[in-house]
DNA sequence: TCTTCAACATGACTATGATCATATGAAGGA
DNA sequence: TCCTTCATATGATCATAGTCATGTTGAAGA
């Protein structure tokens, strides 16, 4: 679990290419499942100083058998990451920056303070440029 | 669960725009995150016709609770379809087609029979123009 | 106060995917 | 056999996001 900073999880496909599989922000696990094959090709690697605690897979499956509440908690945990994962690869199917925009908004999420947005560029996955103008779009548009 | 077909999982934005939140084929569980929450706003809709097989969220509930085997098998499931849904939206981060297709064989798929390139087209997420342009250039750059 | 740095902002140009139009070939049914 | 349909295929054009360049603003720190 990450608890600081920021961890990729990345796989080195058959090409030699790196590809990230998870993007771990404070409060996450880190490849969840792992926790239930024997191996697991990948690297996590800190893109940010960072701070993580962790856990033996057999302490951690072995809580989980004998306390079944917490059982149920960890699959809502992961219901609910599977639930935010098939969102933003919906937002990321749409191929207008306006369109992801509003997907985004429509869900509950709403603009960050000056300072962030280039976070939101990076969750939208386009460049900070595109969503600078997009954003500069909509004032214009707010204004007439 | 469907057995059968192809079921959309879908939601209204606030602006009355649709949203797919999930494209279930068979043998997925549609909505996993529902059986965590009272109340789930979304709508189910059959994009083929299909069969699918139903069980009142409580009886599952109790049956995971009862069965530690079961719990952690629903956990493999669903910690599985995380990694799945997070490999789709980094696949639809890349923003070019030759980039995705290289991501997409280099995680073990492999290139299918003629007359399902399409479906590799809408796993992309790019058209199918698109696609077939890039296989043409790879078959002529093969042959030099 | 002055410096520095990062985020915000925007213009110019380019690359590339979407769209529209058409054509070809294979499978299945009348 | 002929007709329909659908997947594959490719060309032409257009819209748009990426890229590069450049400038502005505001906050943190020396």
């Amino acid at each position: 679990m990450v608890n600081a900073g920021h961890i990729h999880l990345c796989r080195h496909t058959v090409h030699g290419t790196k590809m990230v599989l998870q993007r771990a922000m404070p409060g996450m696990v880190l490849a969840e499942a792992s926790a239930y094959s024997d191996s697991y090709h990948c690297d996590a690697i800190a893109a940010a100083d960072s701070i993580v605690q962790t856990l033996p897979k057999s302490v951690f499956l072995s809580a989980l058998a004998a306390d079944s509440d917490l059982a149920a908690t960890w699959a809502a945990t992961l219901a609910r990451g599977v639930q935010a994962a098939r969102f933003r690869s919906e937002i990321r199917s749409l191929p207008k920056v306006a369109d992801r925009l509003d997907a985004w908004l429509g869900a509950g999420n709403h603009l960050p303070p000056k300072g962030r947005w280039q976070d939101v560029a990076h969750e939208l996955s386009v460049t900070r440029e595109a969503l600078y103008r997009e954003l500069a779009r909509r004032r214009k548009g707010a204004k007439e």
